[in-house]
RNA sequence: GGAGGGGUAGCAAAGCUUGGCCAAAUGUGCAGCGUUCAGGGCGCUGUCCCUUUGUGGGUUCGUGGGUUCAAAUCCCACCCCCUCCACCA
């Protein structure tokens, strides 16, 4: 069986026949299932895959339970991305065109089109979504996901625009909104935030606004600036130092006099504070001076080489007992004869206490990793970053540190910055955390906006709100509440616009877009709405926050539109589950969870999150760099839909990563083929008429399958193949309720499977017709799910009705009475008794021809039974060949069901000799002086090999 | 530092919630046999160590203790590895 035409021919028919396209109907259950909508933004790879693939196993199952099931998507293209794509085309950016050019070349086969539209992503990036929203869908129809592609969107169009905007309205309403000042990459050239996009090695190289301390140092009429991380060492500060070729300036900022970098004047500027540059000087004209300490000791300023002018402020004060490099300086300027008399007076002072180091652990630190001077920069960041996480966690203030002195570390540092603050002693001072330029070619600087607005999880009661809301859902596996609760516990406010991207404009400050997070976490509900919003052909501008108040909290007056829209929201909601990976946790589907307790009533909060974990191939991460991303298309065009569902949910459990191996892939794929080979069978054999005459197999029209009439044959292998199969419908319809996808798939394929292939060697052709009339139907359903386009297949092949997608799923009272544990017992008895024969044939040292199997005696019956009557294994005292036996096994034969062995073993007679080649002898012990008898116990027949 | 996950045979990976049918599923690798058998595929068998004209014995599930008639599974301590800690979507 070709799988691409197979997939195909469902894929459309699905499509053709709006399969998953359903409509609100007030007599069914429905079954609202959202996966976030993916970023459109090149390809998807295997991770979506495995997402969509888990969700998709959910959809069908709730669907096949006959609940209406909704499950749509729509794209995600707000921020900066798409736009990055579409301006780097602009420029001519190599990679990028390569890139795309790649990628459109997996589905356009003409050089000169793939040309045209990678050049069209260029001119508008409007062009770069509608293309690959397109492709997206073909994509995800390709793996046979069973979506309701009817409501599509992107979060760019006018009418999300507009749901977000009355979002945002409502947010506002709420109180959930403030404005404050906040520090964010920007480019001077540009004078505008740049993000990852825009940066230079951005997405390799990140960048992030680190936040300094700026300590004012008294200075004649005014105060030099020092910027640190570590305002802890605020008491041990010994000196200052200064670059002396570096340009210095003196300014007026915000009123008060300032000595900083010349370039960190210019950065203030941006920072939100109104400067005034007054002169310039070198930094050697403050050498040799005295400056204040914010804590009003008086310290000398001296020369360092290693400042750096262009980070943060310029200067940098001296705390030897904890700082490496100011540390190594010193003993530097020792050497110079200029220096020599005021640093030899300097002592460092221990503010800290770190365990496992002296007071001055910074020269511990020096000592220990042998650092010679300021050049081994290298050993000097190490020592540093040690040094300071060791003291940052572990540390405890000294008694140096004053009003401090016995506090831990990390909370000082807190407290010391809010006093000198108090005290007007120090200053938040931005910087990058690297040196950074634009694509355009500017700088790149920490600049404050500052007028940000942000979302304040901690605004009045929202946070209750938020976490009543999770501990009424499930949390699917379980361990992640605790997660969730945490991240609630430390939500605070999240910068929600920014100033540029493509989305929704803030509705109450036009000049800010709405962030991509922000705004992709109330839109589960406009799903519902999207259809007949367009149905009823609403326009954009129709769709006021009075309507969307109407629609979605029913405030207000409403027409007929409105109202017919309201009953769409209130026939999907809630969202019942909401599936996606585990990387969203700590934003999206908290905001997520936040938003609809912030908006929406009890009543509508959504009721379960399923998480599934990442994928890696080949036992490594994948990633762009190393090339070995697998994209969603190579699966389908190479691996197949069905075959890489398949492989997603039986190689991992939701909470594990999922390894995605060419060679296991291979070895799964011969199973599932394996499955095709016993189903073609099963296919003829369902529709063969019978053969012996007794009685005809009658064709019920339009029923699905063929039923006998006659007089099925009690056959016991029939009957453990029913049993078997009763036993793994229940278990695989009970583990997807319990969200065990990979027991489900366990059970439904490979346990199955083997039951089938078992029955196989054993089964006649009789046998097999009664199975596969009985069995193939109720199999091909439970494994839907799993394998929607070769169920379609072997379901239409065996005459089923409609779609396989649509079939019931098997009730308890389709498999009633099938459940056979004494037939089953036999069975086991059975394979027991010929994996003994296997154990023994090596050790008889010869070719056998022919073999006896010894039933034990009823006198030995009764004595086992006996034994068997004890409590302990312990009370088994005796040393006879039986109670050595029993004393082993005493547990696993205690529940042991007893079978006739004389019955089964003659029945399977044919089977053993033609299992084993040779003939066989069933006789009972006390009909035969075989000189193995003895060695015969009930459920182990002694084995006699001639 | 906080939170979470994990260490099982050559490798990968189940099992641990509910202790005993666990020398431990499954796949892969390796080996043998078979197959109208070039290869591949397919089928069967074996794959911790020892032993064997009889279905046996020994030692294993990160390390060390403990509970129990019984521990991969429960408890305690220790060692090691991985992930996440945001404003990038």
């Amino acid at each position: 069986m070709d799988f691409k035409t197979v997939e195909a021919k469902w894929q459309n028919a699905w499509a053709e026949q709006k399969a998953f396209e359903p409509e609100t109907d007030p007599k069914r259950a429905k079954f609202f299932f959202t996966v976030p909508y993916p970023y459109v933004s090149g390809s998807l790879h295997v991770g979506h895959g495995r997402t969509y693939a888990v969700g998709d196993v959910f959809a069908r199952f709730k669907r096949m339970q006959g609940f209406n099931v909704l499950w749509p998507m729509a794209f995600h293209i707000t921020g900066t991305p798409v736009l990055a794509i579409s301006s780097k085309i602009a420029d001519g950016d190599a990679a990028t065109i390569q890139l795309h050019t790649d990628y459109v070349s997996v589905y356009e086969s003409n050089p000169a089109r793939v040309t045209q539209i990678v050049q069209s992503f260029g001119t508008d990036p409007w062009n770069v979504v509608n293309y690959y929203s397109g492709k997206l869908v073909h994509d995800f129809s390709r793996m046979g996901y069973s979506l309701d592609l009817s409501r599509q969107f992107t979060t760019g169009d006018a009418e999300y625009n507009r749901f977000v905007q009355w979002q945002f309205h409502t947010y506002k309403g709420n109180g959930f909104i403030t404005q404050a000042a906040y520090p964010i990459p920007y480019c001077v050239r540009d004078k505008n935030a740049v993000g990852e996009d825009d940066i230079k090695d951005g997405d390799s190289d990140p960048v992030s606004v680190q936040t300094f301390v700026g300590f004012k140092f008294a200075y004649e009429d005014g105060f030099l600036v020092s910027s640190t991380l570590r305002p802890d060492t605020v008491f041990g500060i010994t000196n200052m130092f200064v670059r002396p070729d570096a340009t210095y300036v003196k300014a007026s900022v915000d009123g008060q006099v300032l000595y900083v970098s010349q370039p960190f004047a210019e950065k203030m500027r941006l920072q939100n504070h109104d400067v005034k540059v007054l002169s310039d000087l070198k930094g050697a004209d403050l050498l040799g001076k005295n400056c204040t300490t914010p804590l009003g000791k008086t310290v000398p300023i001296l020369p360092g080489a290693f400042v750096e002018p262009d980070h943060a402020t310029g200067l940098v004060h001296s705390v030897p007992a904890h700082a490496p490099f100011d540390l190594v300086a010193l003993n530097e300027l020792k050497k110079d004869a200029k220096w020599k008399s005021i640093v030899e007076k300097i002592e460092p002072i221990p503010v800290i206490l770190a365990p496992g180091y002296s007071d001055v652990p910074a020269r511990d630190l020096v000592e220990r990793m042998k650092i010679a001077n300021l050049k081994e920069k290298g050993k000097l960041d190490k020592a540093t970053a040690e040094l300071y996480k060791k003291e940052f966690y572990e540390g405890t203030m000294l008694p140096n540190a004053k009003q401090f002195a016995g506090m831990k570390a990390s909370d000082a540092k807190e407290k010391m910055t809010e006093w000198l603050k108090t005290k007007g002693m120090a200053i938040d001072i931005f910087e990058t955390s690297r040196p950074a330029q634009c694509r355009c070619g500017g700088q790149v600087i920490a600049a404050v906006m500052a007028d940000q607005w942000f979302l304040n999880f901690n605004a009045a009661g929202w946070k209750e709100k938020a976490t009543r809301c999770l501990s009424q859902m499930e949390i699917f596996p379980p361990l992640y509440r605790k997660q969730f609760e945490d991240v609630f516990a430390w939500l605070d406010k999240r910068p929600c616009a920014r100033r540029r991207g493509l989305g929704t404009r803030l509705p109450f400050n036009e000049e800010w877009i709405v962030e991509s997070l922000s705004d992709s976490t109330l839109y589960m509900a406009f799903y519902t709405v999207v259809k007949k919003i367009r149905e009823e052909k609403i326009h954009a501008e129709k769709l006021t926050p009075a309507f969307f108040d109407y629609v979605f909290l029913g405030k207000g007056h409403a027409d007929a539109q409105a109202k017919a829209v309201r009953a769409e929201f209130l026939y999907w909601y809630p969202n019942d589950q909401r599936h996606t990976a585990v990387a969203h946790l700590t934003n999206h589907l908290s905001f997520f969870i936040f938003a609809h307790a912030g908006i929406l009533p009890p009543e509508q909060w959504p009721k379960a999150i399923t998480l599934n974990e990442m994928v890696v191939s080949e036992g490594t991460k994948m990633s762009k760099s190393k090339g070995n991303v697998v994209s969603l298309n190579d699966i389908a065009e190479n691996t197949g839909a069905d075959l890489f569902r398949l492989y997603a949910i039986t190689t991992a459990d939701l909470g594990a990563t999922l390894d995605f191996r060419a060679k296991d892939v291979d070895a799964l794929r011969r199973r599932l083929n394996k499955l095709f080979s016993i189903w073609d069978e099963w296919t003829v054999l369902a529709k063969e008429q019978e053969t012996n005459g007794k009685g005809k197999a009658k064709t019920v029209i339009g029923k699905s399958m063929t039923v006998t009439t006659d007089a099925t044959p009690e056959k016991p292998l029939v009957r453990w193949m029913q049993s078997k199969f009763g036993s793994i419908i229940e278990r695989s319809g009970t583990a997807i309720e319990k969200r065990a996808l990979r027991d489900y798939a366990q059970t439904a394929f490979f346990e199955a499977l083997n039951a089938a292939e078992h029955f196989a060697t054993r089964a006649t052709v009789e046998e097999k017709r009664h199975a596969a009339r009985t069995l193939l139907q109720p199999w091909v359903k439970i494994l839907c799910p799993l394998i929607p386009h070769a169920a379609e297949e072997y379901w239409e092949q065996s005459g089923g009705r409609g779609f396989a997608s649509h079939a019931p799923w098997p009730t308890p009272k389709s498999y009633d009475g099938w459940k056979d544990e004494k037939t089953e017992a036999a069975e086991d008895f059975l394979m027991s008794v010929v994996s003994d024969i296997r154990t023994i044939l090596p050790m008889v040292k010869k070719k056998p021809a022919k073999m006896t199997l010894i039933i034990a005696s009823a006198q030995k019956r009764r004595q086992y039974a006996d034994i068997l009557k004890a409590e302990t294994a312990d009370q088994i005292t005796g040393d006879s060949f039986m109670e050595n036996f029993v004393r082993k096994r005493f547990y696993e034969l205690k529940h042991a069901i007893a079978v006739d062995e004389t019955a089964i073993l003659t029945q399977s007679r044919a089977y053993l000799q033609t299992a084993f080649g040779v003939p066989f002898d069933i006789v009972e012990e006390d009909a035969t002086d075989n000189p193995r008898k003895e060695k015969a116990l009930p459920g182990k027949p002694a084995v006699y090999v001639e």
